[in-house]
DNA sequence: AGCCGATATGTTTATTAAAACATAGCCAAA
DNA sequence: TTTGGCTATGTTTTAATAAACATATCGGCT
């Protein structure tokens, strides 16, 4: 996983529906991010130590209020089941890391021309 | 005060400390614009219903964080004494405005790029 | 000297958030 | 039909945060 700058992350928030305003940060990000490389909420929240009550209240969250879900959760069968991050999950974590970007760029610029 | 669009304000930080890396986010740029406007921290805090030893700490915090303090206090004296915003804290405020409209306006460009 | 309204700080209480623990339900595969 | 590992959800306990209350201190002014 891609590891956070102390010295240069600077917190913000994406889109996850537009319209009703709301949005994930990179802790949520993270926890998508786990949940697709391990392949289930409870292994992905292990990953971060967080705990699987909080992370799975975090998952129902982001998919209730986005407009698609960001993860799916499969009951049961081969393994006992699991969770996939889908399409739509995968875009968010994508404009997030492109968001940062483009903040840090522009943070800087302005940090740059102003001193303190 | 500049209000706050629900549907397109996207949270972020500002520095006042590269170095340490330390930020300070919109409730903090508000305390310090009602300070300014109200040229104490106890009428400050009053304006955004936050207990004035919140507002004193987070003062406290942000002063001793920073490069250089963002508010003067005066003890005692007229009035019963105050505070005011300095010129870094001027400059502060006036550098979380500027970076939102950059981060608002990056985050349209590519959430629209982005369907969901 | 006494007033006034602010800063400065300690203490206690209430509220909220997180952690911890427990347990039921699900279903492909063996 | 039993097993295993996950999802789903309730309950309790603990920790962190915020609010509320109290009080001392400061210093120009009158």
């Amino acid at each position: 996983m891609r590891p956070v700058s102390k010295k240069y992350s600077i917190g913000f928030r994406v889109w996850i529906n537009e319209e009703e305003g709301h949005f994930i940060g990179l802790g949520r990000v993270r926890l998508l991010e786990n949940i697709k490389s391990t392949g289930s909420i409870t292994k992905g929240a292990k990953e971060m130590k967080m705990s699987y009550r909080q992370a799975w209240q975090m998952v129902e969250d982001m998919n209730s209020r986005s407009d698609k879900p960001l993860v799916e959760k499969v009951l049961g069968g081969k393994g006992g089941g699991g969770a996939i991050v889908t399409e739509a999950g995968e875009k968010v974590i994508k404009l997030y890391y492109q968001l940062e970007e483009k903040m840090i760029k522009a943070s800087k610029e302005l940090s740059k021309s102003i001193k303190f």
